[in-house]
DNA sequence: TTGAAAGCGCTAACAA
DNA sequence: TTGTTAGCGCTTTCAA
């Protein structure tokens, strides 16, 4: 029923693997016949069966991709830089979500290389002993996206999370801030982590002591951004200055002052760390640092076809640039 | 090197029949048979092979999914609903952007195809008449989701548009307006297409005749929103309320309207077609149509399994209820 | 309950 | 430049 190599083959009046090599372009077919049995492909809609490809010559052309969740915008614009890049190398992706679940993740792993895919992509926010474990198993390249792995030992796309969130707070510092809080994801999760001692390190190089009060573990989402907000505007000393682990949070706690008569940069100044294209959806319009999300999953694709292709890696632990978007959250 | 059916088949004594029976469930195995394979199995760290699997059975438990942009919410909402009926039922996710772009569209019909998946879902803007001849030369089941083949010839899943739209209307109308906007994507997207019935219904039940310049396509961005508020307001006779085909335009148009110094809901109404989790951080909150994007999406997967299945369907046009969110964009 | 054997559709030596 | 021939790792009759 379906039309096979070999039935191309037989029409064509040639071998299979002729056809074989007129199919994947080499070049050591003569003219005429590679033109013989082009016309018989396309009469014949011959269509190659990449699975039995796959089998064959162990290559499947395609990646897993293992994220946290695709109806997050962060990870879905990573999403569409690891796309982009894999078809530009004509590769597909398997994408599954993970729910930053571990369990899921080595499951997710395992189902991918069932599949044969030819290497992965994975964004995590912790990479626990065990994924650890499950990596090292992979007889195929894996590499981090927006993901650290304290560890040190494999490929992965990030920006300076330390360096950027320590120049965000200092941002806020040179407007005169004193007390200035920290609003974050739960602190397992690695990048917040980093940014927690980013936060800090400004702090103490501007002689100001850490209350743990400010110090605030959130879940990034719009409500506990509100929530955020009225925690810290609670305490005795509340806080004149917010930095916000992403643009939802930051929303939340901007809407929380306005909600509550406060004015925003006015009396409250909030930073944020994401840049997406909500940022300019509020108003004041989010002064933030920008994670090249995009960019961390295209960069993470192109750096996985280099290991695929057993290319030489200089160096496999990749830091792109960031930079600080101002617009109307910080005077 | 690595470990195949055949390595446990001769480590276990058994056959490599014997083998795949126990992986596959088989219950004609006896049970310390069974026991003995799988110690071996989990000894050798044997996993099986998938590719050589689909080859053979010629089933591959994946499916192609296929959307305009994955970093675009509406459409990541659809692929979660998508992603996490195909992991209930044991699919895995082949998942491609399409840009709406036909040549893609039909492009990526073909290297799914040849991936052998089992099925394919569908996200598509306009279902052209080339797209329709590819769909229809499918040899697996497709399904579109949160799209509309006019021909009624493909099995879908959406919500009413038309009705939603005349519902919306109807509510502004309701509140004394006689001069409505509406503001949604071209309208070569057929589901704009679709509220815009809706809306030219709703004026013309109401007596109000259709102003053309009240009928504003635009992209569906947030800046697209703004734009649209300024032509309209610029207007002889300006718009007092609109309808909005996307949360993103609807906050664009409040924010034009607010920058401009105008007051929502007091002076212009809004009510959007979307109810993202935008909608909650606009202030005012957005009204809004509830468009079931992670629903479309779990439904369209969970038809594509039957249909994977042959199941017998009653109905392959599944129309899912839709309702208003009223928040406060809107009297 | 188990095994033998024939494919599934293709790639990749190797030979000619 | 072309063809022959083994596989790739598994499922699936068919027999035993």
């Amino acid at each position: 029923m379906t039309v096979t190599i070999y039935d191309v083959a037989r029409e064509a009046n040639v071998s299979m693997a002729t056809v074989s090599r007129v199919v994947n372009g080499n070049q050591n077919v003569k003219p005429a016949t590679r033109k013989k049995v082009l016309e018989v492909i396309e009469r014949l809609e011959y269509r190659p069966n990449a699975v039995a490809r796959g089998l064959a010559s162990k290559k499947t052309t395609t990646v897993g991709v293992i994220i946290p969740d695709i109806s997050n915008n962060i990870y879905a614009e990573a999403a569409r830089g690891i796309e982009d890049i894999a078809t530009m190398y004509r590769y597909n992706i398997i994408l599954a979500n993970s729910d930053q679940n571990e369990d899921k993740e080595i499951t997710l792993l395992d189902t991918m290389l069932s599949k044969q895919v030819d290497g992965i992509v994975m964004m995590s926010d912790e990479i626990t002993s065990n994924i650890h474990q499950a990596m090292n198993h992979s007889p195929v390249p894996i590499v981090l996206a927006g993901s650290v792995d304290e560890s040190n030992q494999f490929a992965s796309v990030n920006i300076d999370y330390f360096q950027a969130s320590y120049e965000a707070v200092q941002m806020l510092l040179n407007n005169g801030h004193k007390r200035i809080a920290f609003v974050s994801s739960p602190l397992n999760n690695t990048v917040s982590k980093y940014k927690l001692n980013g936060y800090k390190k400004a702090l103490t190089d501007a002689n100001i002591e850490i209350d743990e009060q400010l110090i605030l573990p959130e879940e990034g989402s719009y409500d506990s951004g509100m929530e955020a907000w009225e925690a810290a505007s609670a305490l005795e000393q509340p806080p004149t200055a917010f930095f916000a682990g992403s643009d939802e949070l930051a929303i939340g706690i901007i809407h929380g002052a306005q909600d509550n008569g406060k004015h925003v940069p006015e009396e409250i100044e909030v930073i944020s760390f994401e840049n997406s294209k909500l940022a300019r959806m509020v108003r004041p319009q989010l002064t933030s640092v920008v994670l090249p999300l995009y960019d961390i999953g295209a960069v993470a694709m192109r750096l996985l076809t280099k290991l695929m292709n057993k290319e030489e890696i200089e160096n496999q632990e990749i830091i792109i640039p960031h930079r600080i978007e101002i617009r109307n959250s910080v005077k």
